[in-house]
DNA sequence: GCGCCTTTGAAGTGT
DNA sequence: ACACTTCAAAGGCGC
């Protein structure tokens, strides 16, 4: 029954021939759950990319979003028709707020340091992408002719970090007392948005390059680097982003983000504030205005 | 052993 | 509608 739906959630994405639209500005989407964390009226339980896929109403065109954001202008969706096999021409939310880098925390070198820019990779025109591969949507991998033998990565033991996959738990003692077995009921994450899977596939490379081990640090230089990234590199990883949420979806159709709510041990309140409404603090002791807006992207396009 | 740090984005909750 | 909160990943560090 999982191999089953995996199976089916993984052929629709891969086989699902790109929408006309693919290359075009992209669209708002609509919430894939409403309140009570069901699909919103009108969108299929089974099949919300078929749905969003062949909606004869084309969504509203993004001029009122650049507005509401302000200094975003929406990313334009580049033609991936040629390099993913799903494409919508549209991608996943924008992002609602825009924050410039403050002054590390920590020391960088300065090969890493602070504003340095990293220019995206550049390519010849019209040349393909380069194939992006992430172990979050390879159900594929695996046994050899078995696209689903690895389970989606957002299933993960209750105990915390992920380590041990729930097939795995099954060559385990059978015996179990039920209520730790309850307790070991694997929870499902939260999917990944489009900056941890930048963090995932570039983690390495920072690490290699700045000789950093510390994830604090590097996700700060991340962070830089991703404000630097291209809108079009960008909007590569909110596309995947996207299909992780769909597949998401498809695999486990009544998982909200609400079942994980306090599971993880948070800190006090009071610090939490501190370093969420602007007081955070950085490397000078001060507390930086929250959000100074960066300078806007040139836009690429006429919208 | 557990929580913090640090980042952005998605989604939930509260007003 | 808007602001705020939580959690996704990662691994060193401090208690």
């Amino acid at each position: 029954m999982y191999k089953e739906t995996v199976y089916s959630a993984f052929n629709l994405l891969m086989h699902y021939p790109p929408a006309s639209g693919a290359g075009q500005l992209p669209q708002p989407q609509p919430p894939l759950h409403n309140k009570a964390g069901q699909p919103p009226h009108g969108v299929p339980q089974l099949s919300p990319l078929y749905e969003h896929f062949s909606s004869p109403h084309p969504t509203p065109a993004p001029a009122d979003i650049s507005q509401k954001q302000g200094v975003h202008r929406p990313l334009q969706t580049p033609d991936l028709s040629g390099f993913y096999s799903l494409t919508s021409g549209s991608m996943g939310q924008l992002p609602h707020t825009v924050s410039w880098p403050s002054p590390p925390l920590y020391p960088l070198s300065p090969s890493c340091g602070y504003r340095q820019h990293f220019p995206a990779p550049t390519a010849a025109p019209g040349a393909p992408y380069p194939r992006f591969t992430h172990p979050s949507l390879m159900l594929g991998s695996g046994v050899p002719g078995h696209p689903a033998a690895i389970p989606h990565p957002a299933i993960v033991p209750s105990s915390g970090k992920q380590e041990l996959q729930p097939y795995d738990r099954s060559l385990k003692t059978q015996a179990e007392p039920k209520a730790e077995k309850e307790a070991k009921k694997p929870t499902i994450k939260k999917p990944l948005n489009a900056f941890m899977l930048y963090m995932k596939e570039m983690r390495a490379k920072v690490i290699a390059e700045c000789t950093l081990k510390e994830s604090a640090a590097i996700n700060q230089i991340l962070g830089r680097r991703w404000h630097a990234l291209s809108r079009e590199e960008q909007a590569k990883y909110y596309e995947l982003a996207r299909k992780e949420r769909q597949l998401h979806m498809q695999l486990y159709p009544g998982w909200s983000a609400r079942d994980n709510y306090g599971k993880k041990k948070r800190r006090s309140r009071e610090k939490h504030q501190e370093s969420t409404t602007g007081g955070k603090r950085n490397a000078f002791g001060t507390y930086p205005e929250k959000a100074a807006a960066p300078a806007p992207f040139l836009p690429m396009t006429v919208l």
